[in-house]
DNA sequence: ACAAAAGTGTTTGAATTACACCCATGA
DNA sequence: TCATGGGTGTAATTCAAACACTTTTGT
């Protein structure tokens, strides 16, 4: 019998200086030395991938603070490495704009419009990553993930402008989210800019799990109104 | 060091007798001898998931017709079976309301929403399929892979109604697909029922592969209006 | 006072639901 | 001509984008 492996891989996504951007990890040796890969490893026996994915970028390189994981897809093509066959279940993580975790001296964050040349499928999973993300931003809470504990509108919006691609509004976004109930104020006020600007205030996530907030586009349920 | 497996398991659905049903098939032997499970086997070497998916769902069950398969997520808890590990890959896959695949004799469908005791964790993968597709028919043209080559609107209104759960009004539907461009009218109608009634119109799905229709719900891109 | 940044009020527009009404057919 | 669906017109609603305007601060 031929033998398997299973590995997990991981588009570790971050708004750094106002970019959305990924965690890569240069290759040191063939095949394809030299080009950059996603974060990851062997599944062991005794976890599940999610565990896996985890404990593989706590270890190896120390981004202990993920604020959502979440399952993107199988990549399982026979040849999509070379040598004995490996399986391997792609994941999104997502890290807060406040944080800045120490990683080896061979990781190097990239933004995620411009990648270097990458290793096998890992282009690929970097962009369904982004993709994930940018359509759960629309219909859920997940720029909880994203955002500091707290945060003022502006700095909300740079976040949500980075990792989206284009610019939100300020308004409109505050807006939005207060409909849906995503945000609270803190009662906090944020000190104002050297340049002066009536101070702003302080906002969090009324939740910090992944909650869908705008199911139905269309086709609604008949609505209970008599 | 210890074998690995991978699986892949199917939830395939249909829409009969205006209920949305899954294919299951019931164990003959331990473990979970009698209970109902998923469709589906072991992974070959040479081909990858997805190809593995809709092999064996020809092979072991007659399912020759899917209008769409697509992953769902990876199941991995080391216990989830007993005995060698092994890891699996579920799909959800549909079959136009039309068909009525020949299966074997231990399998049955089942409506959705009354499952029989099942195997393994197969329950939640079914009820995982139900919710994916729940989600892509409002943003999706997904209908196409419930919906026969042409239909009547209230035959769609049917289709939706059952898949969905709850009632669809004809009218809102077809604009709903008729704006996004999901629909065409054949130009024929069908015949009217033995109880009179102007005769329907028929339409078709313009495009039978599956495409998001719906992206953004709320935080669109600015507009280019001048 | 003035510039700068934050925040609110209000208009506009698009999409969708809800519902009344008209149309085409069989008996 | 009437019952039975099929199909269209249209108001009401909801939600979000756009933008003008007010508020609060630093200099």
């Amino acid at each position: 019998m031929s033998s398997l492996e299973h590995e997990v891989l991981a588009a570790v996504l971050q708004v750094r200086s106002r970019s959305l951007q990924v965690l890569l990890w240069q290759r040191a040796r063939d095949p394809h030395a030299g080009r950059w890969s996603l974060p990851g490893g062997k599944l062991r026996h005794d976890e599940d991938v999610e565990t896996s994915v985890r404990r593989q970028l706590a270890e190896k390189v120390d981004v202990r603070q993920l604020s959502h994981v979440e399952q993107l897809a199988v990549f399982s093509a026979p040849d999509r490495v070379p040598g004995p066959r490996v399986i391997a279940t792609a994941f999104l993580g997502l890290v807060p704009s406040d944080n800045d975790p120490e990683v080896p001296a061979d990781t190097r964050w990239f933004c995620v419009d411009a990648l270097p040349p990458t290793a096998f499928d890992h282009g690929a999973i970097v962009l369904r990553a982004r993709d994930r993300l940018r359509s759960k931003l629309s219909y859920t809470n997940l720029g909880f993930a994203l955002a500091p504990p707290t945060f003022t509108i502006s700095e909300l919006r740079d976040i949500y402008s980075a990792a989206l691609g284009y610019r939100v509004s300020a308004t409109n976004l505050q807006r939005v989210l207060s409909r849906r109930g995503q945000l609270e104020p803190t009662g906090e006020t944020a000190v104002s800019g050297p340049s002066g600007g009536r101070p702003a205030a302080l906002f969090r996530f009324t939740c910090r799990d992944m909650q869908v907030t705008d199911a139905f586009a269309v086709l609604r349920p008949p609505s209970l109104r008599k």
